[in-house]
DNA sequence: TTGAGATCAAGAATTATTCTAAATAAAATG
DNA sequence: CATTTTATTTAGAATAATTCTTGATCTCAA
């Protein structure tokens, strides 16, 4: 359901307007959504902007904040916190946890192993409604680790 | 061992000074550990503040911003972050993850179900180190669930 | 075309947190 | 014990991300 929703999207995209699921889909929102689409790197709001702004010079930051918060209330686009950084965004909807590198500050998408659950492992509370889960790993990754470390980089 | 650690620490807090595995157990520094194992509730820095400064009138905000990263860096308390919400701050240094109720806002311990490991649910990229790993769920408490939901409070 | 409601833009406001600089306290040295 | 050194505390300024406010603009439906 999630790919179907996708190739809505998708065709939105093609066209001028029109709504999804309740979302009027506006130029605006779908910039932002195709700025997250083009390059899946977890971009920051400022960094979505300034990319959005290489499309369309007029859009403002409060616009491109409006639209990451309709696009993540509807479901389409992921928010990404990790530690206190500012908030980064994803529109990977799998379930996935996230790996920030400390040195290189590259984002990854962790997968669930086949036929895992995360909450398998956890002893929830009785009766409580999880809504939201939200996984966040910081270490250093396979490219900075091993490789680079003598040299004395930035971090 | 940590269990150790925490025996030292609570030898150091009857006392008026001393040192704990290089860290510098200040008038402070203590009573910023007493006040989170006071009241085991995840409280933010302003809360840990507000309580601190019932016991010690000329404690400053900073300090208490101070004394919470250092008590972190050292391992004695961890840092809990949910979402872009406040950090706060928990002695409980075994392995668990947060729940936090959207209707009454308490933060609760989520353990690990016994012989279960976080990381055995993840495709863990190779190669990388993990330094840190935080869960953080969001929902509606059993109390809140249920109980109250039809009487329209303020959540 | 017109009116209502949604969305956008610009900038102000807010909030949590960090930084800075001076004052104080504690530890080390003689 | 007096002095020097170093770490910590304090108060307030600064920062950064995000949210809010207001007026302008757009879109939809009649």
């Amino acid at each position: 359901m999630v790919s179907k929703l996708r190739q809505d999207i998708a065709a939105k995209s093609e066209s001028d307007g029109g709504t999804l699921g309740g979302l009027r889909m506006t130029k605006q929102r779908k910039l932002v959504y195709d700025v997250l689409m083009d390059e899946r790197d977890h971009p920051t709001a400022t960094e979505v902007y300034i990319r959005s702004k290489q499309r369309m010079s007029s859009i403002s930051l409060a616009t491109v904040y409006n639209c990451l918060e309709t696009l993540s209330a509807a479901g389409l686009v992921k928010q990404v916190n990790v530690g206190r950084d500012a908030s980064r965004y994803c529109p990977n909807l799998a379930e996935h946890a996230h790996f920030i590198c400390a040195k290189c500050e590259q984002v990854f998408d962790i997968g669930l192993k086949s036929d895992k659950k995360v909450e398998s492992v956890w002893a929830l509370p009785i009766g409580a409604r999880i809504d939201h889960l939200e996984v966040a790993m910081k270490g250093v990754c396979a490219n900075c680790n091993g490789a680079g470390e003598e040299l004395g980089g930035k971090g």
